[in-house]
DNA sequence: CGTGTTTTTGACTTCAGTCAATTAAAGTGG
DNA sequence: CCACTTTAATTGACTGAAGTCAAAAACACG
């Protein structure tokens, strides 16, 4: 197991946004013991059943989280950006139910979850850190299960970018941002629940009235606040910040 | 804040299922300091923006959480039954994102934040349990999403009608098993993200189809394993075990 | 026994899916 | 740098599953 520098800054970066960390705790956690390892677009970085020792965290790039159903349909269960952690530490390590499958390239630090759980239970701040991570992650699922259930497609596509501005920027969007899409529109199909056609002609509706404008893989927001209120999107889980008047979406 | 006998009990069964405590685990959980308050059918455990000092258990009964969009449609995420941990104990304590309601007649207990926290320390099975419990949760809102994103209104329903069946028989289901619904159809809709005349039609189906037998309420399951294949069901989410035969549907 | 809720049903509309074909972009190798 | 292949995006015509509106029937409860 190599000792790679400071390769694991993006995971101080997670903790200590959700909750304030001391020099000593950021330095304990630069120091855990762990490996790099860089994965192509399309390649797993981990498959169903896995059992995995380490606690793996996204270090840069996109990953999504994806199940195959009886029929032999995928769907995209989340996405994740730098910082992520990709599968809890649970001790005993219980088998992967879904696959992560890199979408950019990217590359994954892989903790043991041994020094993980160690280190939480010696310094109560990264204990704390870690559960309110996981409990945004939580936030987030459920934000997805609501945008599955009871939007229109707009609503559907509008959210998920929506929430790849908050992985790009986590300061939070703004009007005239720019995200690079790591999806395709048979993925983009694949996480809203829709058909490729149908996203396709989404898309085309979303800019035709105003909300993004694309070219390639990339998509401009015009009016952040309008987007947000299209997608019903609340950025707390996000931003780990849960201040209401910034989420509620204008009643007028 | 009372001391009462071994009202906890529903937690340490449900901890204890996911991983094997010691007698002095599961006395020291019974030993937690605690209140107990029951709560009538329609009235909310939990309110949005609340913010919790204490972890709720839920000792018995049902509840289902919600949020409104803010058209003011009612999307329901998840339903809880005995055992389960209502919120998610963070330090320091996050305003709630979504309301809990009572279904049935319900117990809850609250036991502070503090307490649970120190106890995990202290005793390293007892973290390991609530990390695997988290973990589980985490599983179940996976299953939700996939639920909703991939699956047409019978296959939602059956879903919705295996995860019950789980939660009444812990044990795991069987053919000619009877579930209460603790649903109207119209929680159902709001839980499926369908409409309520949708509902009633689908239930109308599976039951000339013969996936379920009802009067009331009550639904009589006459094949569990039928019924898993249509819901596209994974157990291991509900019984914590992850055995792979169990959950995948025969393909043939 | 009346009142309010929940369930059920019918007629009609619409959003999204299906099938199929075309165009555009991105590689690949000579 | 250009033919050739592959993948991704786009479009059209048609179908179908689920939503909408509205009303009746059944049930629950004081």
């Amino acid at each position: 197991m190599r000792i790679v520098g400071h390769s694991l800054s993006p995971l101080v970066a997670r903790l200590g946004g959700r909750i304030a960390l001391s020099k000593e705790d950021k330095a304990a956690l630069l120091a855990l013991p762990h490996s790099v390892r860089t994965v192509q677009p399309g390649d797993y970085v981990i498959r169903e059943g896995d059992i995995a020792h380490s606690c793996h965290v996204l270090l840069s790039g996109f990953t999504h989280r994806h199940r195959m159903s009886a029929y032999g349909t995928r769907h995209i269960l989340g996405i994740h950006g730098e910082g992520d952690l990709l599968n809890l530490p649970t001790l005993p390590p219980l088998p992967a139910e879904d696959f992560v499958q890199a979408l950019t390239v990217v590359q994954v630090a892989a903790v043991p979850i041994e020094d993980v759980l160690a280190l939480s239970r010696a310094r109560p701040a990264i204990g704390n850190a870690l559960w309110t991570e996981m409990s945004a992650e939580v936030s987030v699922f459920r934000a997805w299960i609501s945008n599955m259930g009871r939007r229109d497609a707009r609503g559907r596509i509008a959210h998920l970018f929506c929430e790849l501005v908050m992985r790009s920027y986590p300061a939070g969007g703004s009007d005239g941002c720019t995200v690079t899409l790591p999806l395709s529109q048979a993925e983009l199909a694949d996480a809203t629940g829709m058909t490729t056609v149908h996203v396709n002609r989404t898309l085309k509706i979303l800019e035709q009235e105003g909300f993004i404008r694309r070219q390639r893989r990339r998509i401009m927001i015009p009016d952040w606040r309008r987007l947000k209120e299209l997608g019903d999107f609340r950025a707390s889980a996000w931003t780990g910040r849960r201040d209401r008047d910034e989420d509620v979406a204008q009643a007028d």
